[in-house]
DNA sequence: AAAAACTCCGAAAAGCTTTTCGGCAAATCT
DNA sequence: AGATTTGCCGAAAAGCTTTTCGGAGTTTTT
C-alpha cells in the first residue's frame, strides 16, 4: 500500500460514496460534513463544543467523524490559529543525559498531547545549531528550549528571534534572556549539611573541572554550610576531571595527606565512583570509616555503585516543567529574564549514614 | 514585548509601510512581493529557484526576503503539498540511552534540518502512547518511528495507520510491520571470536534477564562460534539481572566453580562492571588473566572502568539512519515488511588483550 | 511588416480549518 | 394575525504558500 497522499485536481468522489475513506487521503472536515449532511461550518463548531449547535446535530456530526475517523489537520488549525502548540527543544547534551528529562518535564507540563516537542542535537557545532533554529522557525514553533552542554554561560541565540527562548541547564550569556539553571550553591550547602547531620566533621572535596561554574558554584556552597557549621574543608577543593579516573587518583592523594578524613562531597556520581574505588582499596569502609556523596543521581551509577550511592538530584524535569510554562507566559505577553534558580533535592542511598 | 501574533482583521499596513517588518507579526511572502514589487507567485518561483524569472527580479526578491527576514511558513507549504517532513519518534527508553543515538542517525538520514522530529516519551504506558500517536497524527508527521523500551517483541501499534512505522531495537510482534534491530546473534558471534583471536579458549558468559531475547540470542552467537573453533563455554549461560550486582555476584561463583576460566563475555555493560570489580578483588588480573568484554558500549561505563572496558556498539545511529531511510522509502511507494538485522561492531579497549 | 515564438509575470485556485455574520424558520409576544 | 425575538445553520473570508495557465511584452522568422 502506497502512502502518497493522491494530489487530485478535484475531489470528486461523491458519485460513489459508500461512507468509506477515500483511498490514500485522509478525511477532512468536508468529508465529515458531507456525511452527517451539514456544511463545514457546522461540523467544526460541532466537533470543537461551540454553540449554536443543536444537541441532534452534534452527536450526528460526531458519528460521521467517527465513522470516517476523522482525524483534524492540526496545520490548517495553527495556520490560522498563528500558534502550533510546538516547541523546539535544542540540546547538544550527546547522550541525552539532561535533555531527555527536561524534555519530560515539559511535556508534562501541558499534559500528554497538547504540547508536541521536537528535538534536535546540534552536537556542539555552532553551524549545525544555526541550522536547526532556522528549521524550527520555518516550522512555527512557538517557543525554543536550549538545553546547555555544560552548565557554563552560553551564547545567547539573540534578541531578534520571533518566539520566545528558555535557557536551561546552562544559562545565557545575555542576562536580557531567561535562563532557569538548579542553585548549585544551595545544592553544596544541602551535601554538606547532610554530612555534617550524619555527624561528619573532616570533610573533603572532590570535583571536576574548574573551568565550570557549576562545580565552583557547588564549591562555594559547601564552604558556606561549613563555615555556618563552624567547620572548614579538610584541604582545598580537589578540581580535576569529570572522571572516574581523577576521583580515583584525587582520593588515592587525599588520603595519604589526610588520613583522618570522615566524609568525600564528590562534584559529580562519576567522579564518586573513582572515589568510591579507591577508598575501598585503601581498606577504608564506606560510609562506616568515609561517607562518599555524589551530585547528578545518574541511576545507572549511582544505584550500582557498591554501597550504592547518596547524591544529589537536579530536579531536571521540574526544570523542563518550568521552562514550558515560562515560554507560554511569555507568548501570553508576560516575559521574563535573569537567571531563575530551582532548589535541588537530596537522594540518600547506602554510601552515607550516621557516624558510630 | 510580546510574542503574541496579534489578529488583524485587516492588514491594511499598506500606507504607513517603511519597509520594517510589522511588529508582532511574521513578514509573509505577500510581504516580500510588495516590497519587491512584484506578485506572490513571481516571488514564490523566485526564492523556490523555479524557472521563468529573470535573474534580475529574482535577486530583487532576494534582497527584499533578505531585509524582511522573511521565513517561509511551512504550515502553508505541508497543509498543501501533504508532507510535513516531519516524523514522530516513540519512544518508551526512559533515560534515552538507545533513543537520542537512533534519533541522531534518522536526523542524519536526510541532512541537517531537512526533517525535523518530535520526540515522546510513553513512559511506559500503552495508554499515554496512544495519546501521543493520536497527537503525532495530528501533526500531521510523514512517519513513526517506535523505540521499544526493551529488546524483544512489543505490540504493534496496528496495521490501520495512515502512516508508515518501523518499529527499532525491539521488533513488532506483527510480521507484516517493519522492524530493524541489531543482529544480536551476530553480535555474540563478533564477541566470541574477538576473544578466541586473544587466545583465549576457557570462556564463560554472564549475562541479564533470561526473558530478553537478546540475552538469548547473544548467547545463541556466543555458543556457535565456540563450536565453530571446537571449543564451548565453560559451564552454563549464567542469566540474572542487567546490572551491576548481578556481575559481581555471578561472577564470585564462577570463579570458584571454574578458576581456571580466562575470558568472560557479558551481557551488558553494566554486568560487565561488576564482573571486572569481582575479578580484580579476587586477585585476578584483567586482561591478564582474565579477558572481560562488555556489551552496549555506554561510554560512561565502558571508558571509565578500570581497565577501560572492550565492548560490543550495537550502531543504533545506523538503526536510526536505516529506519528514516525505510520510512521515506514506503512514502515513495515502497514500503517493506519483516524483520531487518544490522550488524555490530566491535570496540576494543583494555579489558582485551592477546594471552601471554 | 505581419506572424510566430519566446520570455516573464500575475491572477486564481488549491490545500483545510475556524470564525463571523447574515439569513431562514420556528417560537413568542402584542 | 402580524411583528419580533430566538435558535440553527451556511456562505464566505482569513491564514500562507505553491502551481497552473493565460496574457502581455519582446524578439525572431517568413
Amino acid at each position: 500500500m502506497a502512502y502518497r497522499r493522491m494530489r487530485r485536481r478535484v475531489a470528486k468522489n461523491s458519485g460513489a460514496r459508500t461512507g468509506q475513506v477515500a483511498r490514500g487521503r485522509a478525511p477532512t472536515l468536508a468529508d465529515v460534513a458531507r456525511l452527517a449532511g451539514v456544511s463545514v461550518a457546522t461540523a467544526s463548531k460541532a466537533l470543537n463544543g461551540r454553540d449554536h449547535v443543536r444537541a441532534e446535530t452534534r452527536s450526528r456530526v460526531a458519528e460521521a467523524a467517527d465513522q470516517l475517523s476523522f482525524i483534524p489537520n492540526s496545520l490548517a488549525r495553527s495556520l490560522l490559529a498563528g500558534r502550533t502548540g510546538t516547541v523546539g527543544l535544542l540540546t547538544s547534551d550527546l547522550d541525552g543525559r539532561f535533555s531527555i528529562p527536561i524534555l519530560m518535564g515539559a511535556e508534562d507540563a501541558f499534559g500528554a498531547g497538547r504540547v508536541a516537542v521536537f528535538l534536535c542535537d546540534a552536537r556542539g557545532d555552532a553551524i549545525r545549531e544555526q541550522h536547526h533554529v532556522q528549521a524550527l522557525l520555518n516550522r512555527r514553533v512557538d517557543g525554543l528550549i536550549v538545553v546547555g552542554s555544560r552548565t557554563d554561560p552560553r551564547p545567547s541565540l539573540g534578541r531578534k528571534l520571533p518566539v520566545p527562548v528558555v535557557y536551561t541547564y546552562a544559562p545565557s550569556e545575555d542576562p536580557a534572556d531567561l535562563s532557569i539553571v538548579c542553585d548549585n550553591v544551595a545544592a553544596g550547602r544541602l551535601a554538606i549539611e547532610h554530612l555534617i547531620a550524619c555527624g561528619r566533621t573532616r570533610i573533603a572535596h572532590i570535583t571536576g573541572d574548574p573551568d565550570y561554574g557549576a562545580a565552583r558554584d557547588r564549591a562555594r556552597g559547601a564552604h558556606a554550610a561549613l563555615k555556618d557549621a563552624g567547620l572548614s574543608l579538610v584541604g582545598e577543593v580537589r578540581y580535576g576531571a569529570w572522571s572516574e579516573g581523577w576521583g580515583r587518583a584525587a582520593t588515592s592523594m587525599l588520603l595519604s595527606q589526610e588520613p583522618d578524613v570522615d566524609a568525600i562531597f564528590c562534584g559529580s556520581d562519576q567522579v564518586a565512583r573513582g572515589v568510591l574505588d579507591a577508598v575501598r582499596e585503601r581498606g577504608r569502609d564506606v560510609p562506616g570509616d568515609v561517607a562518599v556523596m555524589g551530585f547528578d543521581n545518574w541511576e545507572v551509577l549511582a544505584a550500582g555503585a557498591r554501597p550504592s550511592l547518596t547524591s544529589v538530584d537536579m530536579n531536571l524535569e521540574e526544570i523542563g516543567r518550568a521552562a514550558a510554562r515560562a515560554l507560554f507566559a511569555a507568548l501570553d505577553g508576560s516575559p521574563r529574564s535573569g537567571l531563575e534558580a530551582l532548589p535541588c533535592r537530596l537522594v540518600i542511598r547506602g554510601s552515607t549514614a550516621a557516624l558510630g
